[in-house]
DNA sequence: ATATTGATACTACAATTGTAGTAATAGAAC
DNA sequence: GTTCTATTACTACAATTGTAGTATCAATAT
């Protein structure tokens, strides 16, 4: 892992729109984000092309209008984010920041159930 | 909740010496953080003040020195960086983000046993 | 051919962040 | 009372982020 990548705000929403569908243009990703031209037009684009610079994204001109994809999947770049989020709030702890998680929210039951279904089956695989 | 604060890397970092010292000169801080003078003690004191600006610390000058003390407490800031993290990364949803920590990180099984006792406990205090 | 439309490419600019140098000041030491 | 020393106060400046305007270009409709 090289320099971790610093992904802001808009970027995730938009990285969030391309995992989901793969491909899509600027409008595209602007109609879906900011339906009410919350943000301009030309903002949304300037974010994508310096994801492309970044490496974030691959554009890719068909016809007249770029397509964009990104060339990180998902799983690997919350990883990133997430570990750079423990890193700092919580001194790179995980079990310190699963503590503060369960003990400051109020998760809901079907969340905790997740959680320890997981937790078993992790305990299987490792044991296992 | 106004608007939650942003904190930078560094300022996490301050942040948490104070939190365990409660009142600090910057020379101390910078001491504590960069003891090898990986950053100019110039540099730390720019992100005080900023901070004091913020409202994150209190300045006092206590005859020549000026000492400064956390405005917020941990738990208070941790909790607002810990949903702004989730907001952007994962959507808001903490079941999805527990989700991915118990399965993306080999937790240790003491982390695991951990979160299995505060989700007992969770439980208790909700059905209770 | 020309005006219109739709999209891109290029440029702009203020705010914030990252990093630190220099000036001023107040005691301490002589 | 002048020089050193420890601090603070002030200034600087490039990189990145947030936001968007304007120029250009290519197809379309007239």
């Amino acid at each position: 892992m090289k320099k971790p990548k610093v992904i802001l705000d808009i970027e995730w929403q938009i990285m969030g729109v391309l995992w989901k569908k793969g491909v899509l243009s600027i409008k595209e990703v602007w109609h879906m984000l900011f339906p009410k031209g919350e943000k301009a037009y030309t903002t949304v684009q300037t974010y994508m092309d310096r994801m492309t610079e970044k490496k974030l994204l691959h554009k890719e001109k068909i016809g007249l209008v770029n397509f964009y994809r990104p060339l990180i999947d998902e799983q690997t770049l919350k990883k990133q984010a997430t570990e750079k989020f423990v890193s700092n709030t919580f001194n790179g702890s995980f079990g310190s920041m699963a503590a503060f998680l369960v003990d400051s929210y109020n998760l809901s039951s079907d969340d905790l159930e997740k959680i320890k279904i997981l937790i078993k089956e992790k305990e299987v695989d490792d044991h296992g």
